[in-house]
DNA sequence: CATGGACCATTGGTAGCATCTTTCGCAACA
DNA sequence: TGTTGCGAAAGATGCTACCAATGGTCCATG
């Protein structure tokens, strides 16, 4: 903790304080009561409230202060924003949506990546499948954690469009949170280390239609479990 | 709109000179510069520069100022990138790559909006639809045009999902900047406008099976067209 | 040639001031 | 009583000036 990182701070306070409820819709906020709460100077105040307005949290309106905006106007997208959801209430409703958005994605991005991915990352992949499985026996549940973020980041990374990339960040918030939340089994299932092998052969094969196919399998499966457990 | 807007016009030029690629990655910036180049003060070009460090597009390092970051690193996803990339070079490649992200999206958004929707929501789908047919003998491009935006974004906020929902503004930047562009044919395609009232009746009869394979066509035909046009 | 330390440019953070917009309250008037 | 208009105040916007921390750069020394 040697990096100042003072408003990093105080942005993660007020925006975990915003999307959890705490402080509802329409309450005006002031730049000199977020200074003197967080115990910072007015420049710092504004800079995370430039943010927030960015993220849209907040409007900035002369005279009355920031105000706190509804759900409807959250950037629900932003990696930030899901994290500070996924540590509130309605985390599992966050689960809900975004597991139906990477059902919507990840299986074209699949398709994507059987047919644009590189040579290195077609043998990542494989490896990174053969090495969940020998994890998953153990049951490491972080290390586990980390071969899955980085076969789903890679996998959308090398779908040629860089729009499912982008999605990359969504999917590790999603993928960690859910293990945070303690939504994971204690060790994987069987079926989901065949999947995720079975996904990167298909990318490997360079069959984008299997590949598609599969990884639809894999989220529906991940949704099915979602709607059911919870 | 009187509105002072003075780093909104600072963050538009900084953002668009860096999505264009007229400031390379790996360029050094400083506050002073910036702050002399647009004539401001530091305090702003500081504000400007966390938003532009939000949104990814450069990182800030202690003496040596903001180092502009590459294209993997931006918020392709935010809305303000998305307008500035689809007014500088690359708008083809960037049309292409969030069609793709439609022709993910919106068919499951549809499916949703089927089970999901108001009433309300329901009629004016209908409404817009029909609208459209009598606009598109006519011809008028502008009204057509947002007569499909709100066509659009009415279902993908009414798919229960609020992750499709944050989507509508990219769509609505979609369909605005092709219009811009001239790539949308002088008056509309018989086909595009049977797809839209089919899209509409399939929500309108809670059927989203119907409401998927027909928006999944819409799509499907405007990324042909896109990828043979271009 | 490597290594360690001093220098200094540039961000991070604070303080205080002027300005401008918007809202609120109060008073005057119909 | 209800409405209009004016003034005051609250709070964002923007500026300048200042100090602290930090991490490249570069030179001197072994």
């Amino acid at each position: 903790m040697s990096r100042p990182a003072l408003h990093a701070a105080v942005l993660d306070a007020v925006g975990r304080a915003i999307t959890s409820g705490d402080v509802p819709p329409g309450t005006p906020l002031t730049l000199e009561a977020i200074g003197a709460v967080h115990g910072v100077s007015r420049t710092v105040a504004r800079e995370v409230m430039r943010l927030l307005e960015g993220l849209g949290l907040v409007r900035s309106k002369r005279r009355v202060g920031l105000v706190v905006l509804g759900m409807s106007e959250w950037n629900v997208l932003d990696p930030r924003v899901i994290r500070w959801r996924l540590a509130g209430p309605g985390r599992d409703d966050q689960l809900r949506t975004l597991t139906e958005l990477r059902h919507a994605v990840e299986p074209l991005a699949a398709a994507g990546a059987a047919t644009h991915a590189t040579a290195e990352a077609r043998a990542e992949l494989l490896d990174l499948a053969g090495r969940m499985r020998v994890l998953g026996s153990h049951g490491d549940l972080a290390e586990f954690l980390a071969l899955d973020v980085r076969m789903h980041e890679l996998l959308l990374r090398s779908s040629g469009n860089e729009m499912f990339g982008a999605l990359a960040d969504v999917v590790a918030e999603v993928l960690t949170g859910r293990t945070r939340l303690g939504l994971m089994p204690p060790a994987p299932v069987p079926e989901a280390l065949d999947q995720h092998e079975k996904v990167a052969r298909a990318v490997a094969d360079g069959d984008p239609g299997r590949a598609e196919a599969t990884m639809s399998a894999l989220v529906g499966e991940v949704r099915r479990t979602l709607s059911s457990g919870a």
